[in-house]
DNA sequence: ATGAAAGCGCTAACAC
DNA sequence: GTGTTAGCGCTTTCAT
């Protein structure tokens, strides 16, 4: 006996009646008398049949219960990310909860065309490596939502990273101060360098540069100095990517005094660095992160840095999403003032 | 103008070419004479038909290309943890390479049978905490495999937990050692507990009694002690959880001077703890952990434990699962003794 | 309340 | 090489 899977149509066959039947006993209850549903349903159960083929449903009704979630980056380096895992927790609790299923889908694919036919919608998360993704995702007409920054026409959730910038900056810079900052992502480059005058990339959408902007304001305003070699520009927020900045930035002379990174990831191998190679914190450096992951409050000195809920823009996004409201929010943060900058 | 999407039925229309030339030119290159073959791809971007409907190929093919990922836990708790997304960046990167989309699917979801439908193959990754999904899993015909517990009659990657946890037990223990230990998801509370004599769960196919099986045999060929109140069961491989049990165990009169943890996380809330405690190690207190996550390497005292890559089982998974090849592997590890246990 | 039938968009066997 | 056609498994009008 081979083991052929049952159809609606065996079902029907099987059972006597119409297979409009059938597929009403299970998607629709109030199209037939609760009775004969009943005993339709346990009939199937009786013959090993589960129900109709998902595969046939996302054809027929155009709905798959598939959400896309683009990353800016691959899946592997996102993952491992842990601001990027804390989004994604919050997206795919809403998500269970609603029953959809999460399709996470990589920034440096080649094209959102591959799965625009079968997902109900897209939740784009940050600018995807592959820009192509965005403009097709602008064109394709299934719902989405942006992510930390945005597309013309779609809808976004968002902090205001320039004031962040801007708030946390003048925290932490006194009148004189030597000001340097550890930049993520703001050239095309794929390695860890200074920007002296480099072109810079998606100056307009691009929350780097928005950062940057806010931390330049609160050092003019500050009457802190900044000179142009003191900007790096650092691919990723990846440990490695940051320890070798956190050196060039720790073996400058004269040194700088305050280090204004854009991530905490960024700010922790900074502060690790610093402290191995003998220099005091807050002391002789002040250091700022960005984001408020949890590690970074558990480092003596615990960080100074801007909290943003990256659950919270994760349920958010998830949420307009999944209600189809085009409207987009500017989430809150927090200032978290730790033990890297002097009280 | 209604922007009605296009099918492949109106572009063969349009072109006055049958539906099967079109769909050879997308799918099947050698059917077809390079020549018609490119003047039709270049008609169908000139009039904006971007390839066949992946949901209709979806139905047709019987193929979608999506792999679905079934996790031990809930989404939200699975990528915040490294180990688990140590795995996936393993499970991804294969994907990835292969052209295969990646769905995460939680283990506390009502039933596989929303899925199975429509993806191509299944990745289990530990036993799923609504163990019917294994059942269903058992059951259903596309491909599977599962890692670090095994389903009868599926292939499996895994690590010799016996071995592992009987060797690093054996470094740490000597005679006269009072131990404890700190496991993961002994018995069924979703709270931490001492388990004295509570039911333990599934205990032929749980990696947990494995590594409790090893650490027994080791503290016996030992001459150490334990007493049968000093095990623990921790839920999750959460700190907060993890917190809990450290803070028994340091708190216990006498207290023991080796504890053994089936996590790195574990293990590091214990140092944590200890640390702040004033208890030195590893002069008063022995501490291993298990997996050999990065941040346990980067504590001062750091750590004494088992590595096993992560990332390549979830290589080798993805890899034995898209070449449907059904062996099992047993992937081996490395001990790395760390200051938490005297050399 | 139930059944008949069209067709979602495509692929692959087969005929030409 | 290219076209015709059956049908993947289902949902949903529309008639009854």
């Amino acid at each position: 006996m081979t083991k052929t899977k049952l159809t609606l149509k065996d079902v029907a066959l099987q059972l006597g009646v119409s297979t409009a039947t059938i597929s009403n006993a299970f998607n629709r209850p109030d199209q037939l008398s609760k009775a004969r549903r009943e005993h339709i349903l346990a009939e199937c159960d009786r013959i090993g049949y589960t129900g109709p083929n998902k595969a046939a449903q996302i054809l027929r009704k155009g709905r798959s219960n598939i959400v896309a979630l683009v990353l800016a980056d691959s899946i592997p380096y996102t993952v491992s990310d842990p601001v990027a895992s804390t989004f994604i927790k919050g997206v795919s609790s809403i998500l269970q909860q609603q029953g959809k299923h999460l399709l996470l889908y990589a920034g440096d694919s080649e094209s959102i065309l591959d799965v625009v036919d079968f997902v109900d919608g897209f939740i784009c998360y940050g600018a995807p490596r592959n820009y192509k993704l965005a403009e097709e995702l602008a064109r394709q007409s299934k719902p989405a939502i942006t992510v930390d920054f945005d597309i013309e026409g779609l809808p976004s959730v968002n902090i205001d990273n320039y004031n962040a910038a801007y708030q946390i900056a003048k925290k932490a810079i006194s009148p004189g101060d030597q000001v340097a900052i550890l930049g993520l992502r703001l050239i095309e480059s794929p390695s860890t360098c200074r920007i002296y005058d480099s072109p810079l990339i998606e100056v307009q959408t691009s929350i780097s540069h928005r950062r940057l902007d806010g931390y330049m304001k609160a050092i003019d305003e500050s009457e802190a100095t900044i000179s142009n070699d003191w900007v790096w520009h650092i691919p990723e927020s990846e440990r490695s990517f940051a320890k070798q900045a956190a050196k060039e930035v720790l073996n400058s002379n004269p040194r700088p005094n305050t280090v204004l990174c854009m991530s905490d990831i960024i700010a922790l191998e900074l502060l690790q660095s610093a402290l191995s190679m003998g220099i005091k914190v807050p002391e002789e450096l002040k250091i700022t992160g960005f984001d408020g992951i949890e590690e970074a409050d558990r480092t003596r000195p615990n960080l100074t840095t801007v909290c943003q809920s990256s659950a919270l823009k994760g349920e958010m996004a998830a949420q307009a999403l999944l209600s189809e409201s085009l409207k987009s929010t500017v989430l809150p943060f927090d200032l978290k003032m730790g033990e890297t900058v002097s009280a």
